[in-house]
DNA sequence: CGCGGTATTGAAACGCATCAAAACCCGTGG
DNA sequence: CCACGGGTTTTGATGCGTTTCAATACCGCG
């Protein structure tokens, strides 16, 4: 048994007072026609950390997330992380959605999703946009396990996770509250656990950044973009242009 | 000077006899339709092998192109390939295209594709599911790099290449032409040029396949496939079904 | 024929994986 | 309240894969 009590983690409630919409697919539909996205909704679902998630298309609500595959030789390859407000596809490819942390979303029904946004080109924009940040991180995460090497993959990835939390509110410029465990950080960067543990003991020891008990602290921000090669935000724009998606 | 004839790479003619849009974003509009599109591109344009491609948006009819971008220490990283019949956007991030051969595309005016996509929801979802494709590539290229060793990582390239070029009628199940260089497979793979040689006489001397003169050829397929930790052709469909886009 | 880019080969150095073991942390039950 | 136990983090020693540096061979083209 894992927890007899309701979890703390919240079930997502109704569209229209939904506090991840701002970062979501539909964040491009305005207040007045809520009413029309909440007919997508086929349900809502809690997991505990470390199940599977079977949905083929869900926005998270709460919690992380991830993407991973399984290697021919057994090991395990994170292809992306997921936080509040993230429409996330299950696909065909033999990839698997786990909840990292206990977490709760809305399941999409796919064919009313389809004609929503065959209705509605914004929403097909909106799409668009996400899969294109998609494609931008992980570009960035091929040229980390290309040409960096393990602390600067580290430095990297923490200021990406620090960047995505911040936008949506759930950090400052210090830090803020992170899940992973250096497990997932091995997995998403191709390196051995204790390898990565020994980047990470870089970056303490340097007073760049520390990861401990869930909680990101970025110590010197100049130093870690340094190691880490940072080349700034990457602003995705993709052909979605204001006046389309919001 | 390089040649003073004209080039033998064809330039892209009349829309309505695009050898190429069975493939290309505009596949899903029905041939009645094809003055429309043609309203989209702004030119057409040929570009020597090695050039920078500036064009914000194009799709490549002729050649092959590449997408790279610069790590801090000056090495490059290759992001994606490109062959005809793609869209490839040219991002703010700072990543350059690049024309691998000589190559000609169509010049899209990204505004009027915009309003394009806004009427015709199908050719966002055509937009999407090329990005979605964009993705499994760069997900199968990262597991490549953080879980494959040299020769397992330039197998499966070859692989993923061949069945590109493949589905596009470029070559048979034997193999056909392709111009990539060593420095590109390295570059894409995360490895030295030098290893990455290695890599591929390793391949040659087992029989699998080879590459040398601008030809790929596959000799053993499941031999290559075992090496590679190939899992089958990555079938994308996202949420485009057939019944919008085509 | 000779040149520049490309491919190939060898030897040494380095980063990371691997194996092994210990320390730590926290929730659980006695 | 403390001892237990499983998951997580940390540290150390050894080996392998890849990079790096250095040369040499190759090939198409002028």
């Amino acid at each position: 048994m894992t927890r007899s009590t309701s979890s703390l983690t919240p079930l997502p409630g109704a569209c229209a007072a939904c506090a991840v919409r701002p970062f979501a697919l539909f964040r491009v539909v305005p207040q007045a026609r809520v009413g029309e996205i909440a007919k997508v909704r086929s349900g809502v679902r809690l997991v505990r950390a470390g199940e599977a998630i079977r949905d083929s298309v869900f926005t998270l609500y709460a919690g992380w997330a991830f993407t991973w595959t399984a290697t021919p030789d057994g090991r395990r390859q994170v292809l992306d992380f997921h936080l509040p407000g993230d429409l996330v596809e299950r696909t065909e490819d033999g990839a698997e959605v786990e909840a990292l942390t206990d977490a709760s979303f809305c399941i999409l029904a796919r064919d009313r999703l389809c004609d929503f946004m065959g209705r509605d080109p914004s929403v097909a924009m909106s799409y668009a946009e996400g899969l294109s940040r998609d494609r931008a991180r992980l570009r960035e995460r091929l040229t980390s396990l290309g040409r960096r090497d393990a602390v600067g993959r580290v430095a990297h990835l923490l200021l990406e996770v620090h960047g995505r939390i911040q936008r949506r509110g759930g950090a400052d410029a210090r830090g803020g509250p992170v899940p992973l465990k250096q497990a997932h950080i091995a997995d998403a960067l191709g390196l051995s656990v204790e390898h990565a543990n020994r980047a990470l003991a870089v970056l303490r020891k340097d007073n760049l950044a520390t990861l401990a008990k869930g909680r990101l602290d970025i110590l010197d921000r100049e130093g870690l973009e340094e190691v880490a090669g940072w080349e700034g935000p990457t602003a995705v724009e993709s052909l979605v242009p204001r006046s389309i998606a919001g």
